[in-house]
DNA sequence: GTACTTGCAAATACTTTGCAGGTAT
DNA sequence: ATACCTGCAAAGTATTTGCAAGTAC
């Protein structure tokens, strides 16, 4: 499990991480495939993710230059990433303000895609 | 249900809901709830939100001055909320460069608390 | 009467847990 | 032998849907 996220440029479902292994070859049950991922986030090694279509996604909490965020097109269910520098600066300001000791942080763009509008 | 969200000043779920309509008196069913948020969130109404545990909250699409980012609290489970002009600019910023025509944004900060570090 | 709304109960989907069997030390 | 890990099946939880009864026009 492990190594597939790791080669997961993005956020990956736990059906489809259990699936992909599977027809890989690998016999891991998908309960095995939720306790990694339980782990994991619990070490804070991936990030936890719920795009609002009710399956909670993960991917790997790489620091710094793959840091990313989502848009989810309403119409296909697409999912894409974005960066952007001025927007981490931002929120990094403030986390600083919140009184929190922020761990994560997350933001979702929703709409219609290029082709769905 | 319209009544209610429109006293609540941040997001509920919609269990949350359906007791609170419940201990008042109001003998609406939970799919009832279920299919005004549905109605609502189509239209553009309510926001629907997902936090991480599972739940999806739904609060009243306020145009404006009332719009505002959640800090939720990985120790007690706590849920604050947050407003920042300069975020708000710098999200406008990225949607007109996404390609995307977007409906909605949503920024979420995990950590913990205050009470909790 | 027709069309729509309602609440209950059943169904669905995702995730978690109990447990028996297996592996490593 | 002890402690841990595994996969399957069962249980749990949140949400959605089918349907019969009720309401409005």
């Amino acid at each position: 499990v492990i190594a597939f996220l790791d080669t997961q440029p993005c956020c990956v479902g736990a059906q489809e991480i259990h699936d992909q292994l599977r027809g890989r070859g690998e016999p891991v049950g998908l309960a095995s495939v939720y306790r990694v991922l339980e782990t994991l986030a619990q070490q804070g090694l991936v990030q936890r993710l719920d795009l609002g279509d009710g399956v909670t996604r993960f991917e790997p909490a790489r620091t710094g230059e793959d840091h990313h965020h989502h848009l989810v097109c309403d119409g296909c269910g697409k999912v894409e990433s974005f960066a952007d520098a001025r927007l981490e600066t931002v929120i990094r300001d403030v986390e600083q303000r919140s009184g929190y000791d922020v761990a994560a942080h997350d933001v979702l763009l929703r709409g219609a895609c290029g082709a769905c509008r």
